[in-house]
DNA sequence: CGACTTATTGATCGCTTGATCAACAACGAA
DNA sequence: TTCGTTGTTGATCAAGCGATCAATAAGTCG
């Protein structure tokens, strides 16, 4: 009864511990937020040692950067695949609004919402931010392009277009987030975007399954 | 030498005193944001015993709520005086969009998307955060129900267009925060909100005043 | 099997947070 | 002036944070 615990302690390579940790902190990140990822936290939903995390990462701020960078470069690519996986123009846009208001990506919102007010102390994170927004804009930007020249869209400057778009897609994750506004209505989306980029009414119409 | 220091100490009415305290967490929180709005910063700007802030509030999660309602109340406020002031609708929604993006509103951005995630552990501060909101969201449905009435806005969904909206000022706010965008470019966003609304081309010009 | 390397532990430090409370003193009343 | 009310102070507590580091033990190698 006197050397009680220590549980049973199994020694792994360096480069599996510190993969089992970042993907720890990007679990909880996921979970519960950026604002989560405690040195404590991560540690225990990594089974180890406060410690052991601390060794294993340059700093805390670090570590929420990459879990960061992880969950949005993920979902981006998500996003991209069925982006690239639709025919038209109007279709990849169809497509990805539908995808990002899908109403399963409040985890995600979560995300990037504190990281907006986190990277403010955090300048790695806000590093990662400006990156992956950056990365956003482009794939927008891409599709609408595409769209203005087909003929799809009549837009005069997709690339301000892009951002608008995304401020939209932003702000209303943001609003969701807060719960209180019911949820999006991806009919009336639909069509308020068509609007914005000179597109057919119904163009973006699969934003209404059925 | 024993005695050294304790300030001259004024005694104020408790109405003046508990005035002066919010007022000192508003100022702080419009410059450094809600998250800096804590115990002892709260009574280092009012010049004050950090016990004395606890004895005139509830909480510091219930002074940060009521520092995010005051400014928050205050812009709405501000906007809406300067849409009443417009003829029209498709004037009052151009000043409204050439005030919000005027670059000028950091600070209350920041305090927007601090809330919308600082709201998740503080209650009070999430029901002043849907309360505002909705605020905002009554201020540019009447603006937008006006306009489709006077035929100068084509939408068969006003309220869902006001969230639209909404949701755009939400998201290029929270973008410009990020320093990650030079600054929102009114003419282009004026002639998107155009097309949202159905509105005649130029109907929202005075967006570039020159 | 014993010795050495090193992955891992967990107590610990220093700091910040919100909150509490006994002691103090400013001001008005008597 | 003296007394009592009460506005005010600042030390203090408990909790939580990131980070450090001596001690420990797991795995390997001779």
């Amino acid at each position: 009864m006197s050397r009680s615990s220590r549980a049973t302690t199994v020694r792994k390579s360096p480069a599996e511990r510190s993969a089992e940790i970042v993907d720890a902190a990007v679990a909880l990140a996921r979970r519960e937020g950026l604002s989560a990822v405690k040195l404590r936290s991560v540690a225990a939903a990594a089974a180890v040692a406060p410690g052991l995390v601390a060794h294993y990462v340059p700093s805390m701020d670090a570590l929420v950067a990459t879990a960061f960078e992880r969950i949005t470069r993920a979902e981006l690519e998500e996003v991209r695949e069925i982006v690239l996986a639709a025919s038209t123009p109007a279709g990849s846009l169809a497509e990805l609004l539908a995808t990002v208001f899908d109403g399963e990506r409040e985890d995600v919102s979560l995300v990037w919402v504190e990281a907006w007010t986190l990277g403010r102390a955090n300048e790695a994170l806000a590093a990662s931010v400006r990156e992956v927004m950056d990365a956003w804009h482009a794939t927008l930007s891409d599709i609408v392009a595409a769209g203005a020249e087909s003929g799809d869209f009549r837009v005069t400057a997709p690339n301000e277009a892009a951002w608008h778009l995304l401020g939209l897609i932003d702000g209303l994750s943001a609003q969701t987030l807060v719960h209180w506004r019911p949820a999006s209505r991806p009919a009336v989306l639909g069509e308020l975007v068509e609007r914005v980029l000179g597109a057919r009414p119904g163009a973006l119409a699969t934003l209404t399954p059925d």
